[in-house]
DNA sequence: GCCATCTACAACCAGATGGTTGACAACGCC
DNA sequence: GGCGTTGTCAACCATCTGGTTGTAGATGGC
């Protein structure tokens, strides 16, 4: 689970990392503590699941004196939409070639179907 | 991890299921077999990334005597499509919102922001 | 300099995950 | 009925994951 795509979906796959990327998405960035306010678990936990969304590159971090506010890179959805949609074009593409398959074979055995249909 | 978007994250987020699903688009229903003929790994191990797919929802199977094809469901990418785009827009119009804030900030504090941009 | 705050790192633990092998169920073909 | 093919189930194993607690580093306020 090395490329980057496998590290996105990864950490998209919990809850609460969803929570954390919709609540930056709405509210902008936020603290580690910030961040962990709503749950009910340590901090130490929420920190963690912001290095797994660092990792898959979703979010990144500056510095302001103690704090290191978590920001949203909302570009690495890009890599998410274009593979998502690649595949969801290729599954259109195969039907409509499915269907001219269909539509090529009916013409051929077009008596046949009639009966078919008729029944 | 019981809510179906985080299992269908989860599914995708390995790269030899992803490109069963590649495959299952590409090239439409392929038997369990099939799927485990280009991997180096058992029929088994193949059996159990299909039965991942399966409960996210992502494939569904029939029977053809000893097969079981597994068939593609592009429909569930429109549960993912939709989470990403919701965010996505959320982050264009919070930036949105930040542009006329410093707009407005702009406005009443022209000079400063003159002489920091002199600088 | 000292303290409080925010965060990270390390060690540990229970449970999930991805792989293996072996047994066996379901089915078509002789 | 017996056999080969296809796929699943069960047990096992190593590793990853998400949580904990405890410790420690960085930084601003006093």
């Amino acid at each position: 689970m090395t490329d980057q795509l496998s590290r996105v979906f990864q950490a998209l796959a919990d809850p609460t990392r969803r929570d954390m990327v919709a609540r930056l998405a709405a509210e902008g960035d936020a603290s580690v503590g910030e961040l962990a306010a709503p749950y009910d678990v340590s901090v130490q936990a929420v920190s963690k699941h912001v290095k797994v969304l660092e990792d898959a590159g979703l979010v990144s971090r500056s510095r302001d004196a103690q704090r290191r506010p978590v920001h949203l890179e909302a570009e690495v959805f890009d890599l998410m939409t274009k593979w998502i949609e690649r595949y969801r074009q290729q599954v259109e593409e195969r039907y409509r070639r499915l269907d001219a398959v269909l539509a090529a074979t009916a013409e051929d055995t077009r008596d046949d179907r009639e009966e078919g249909a008729a029944s």
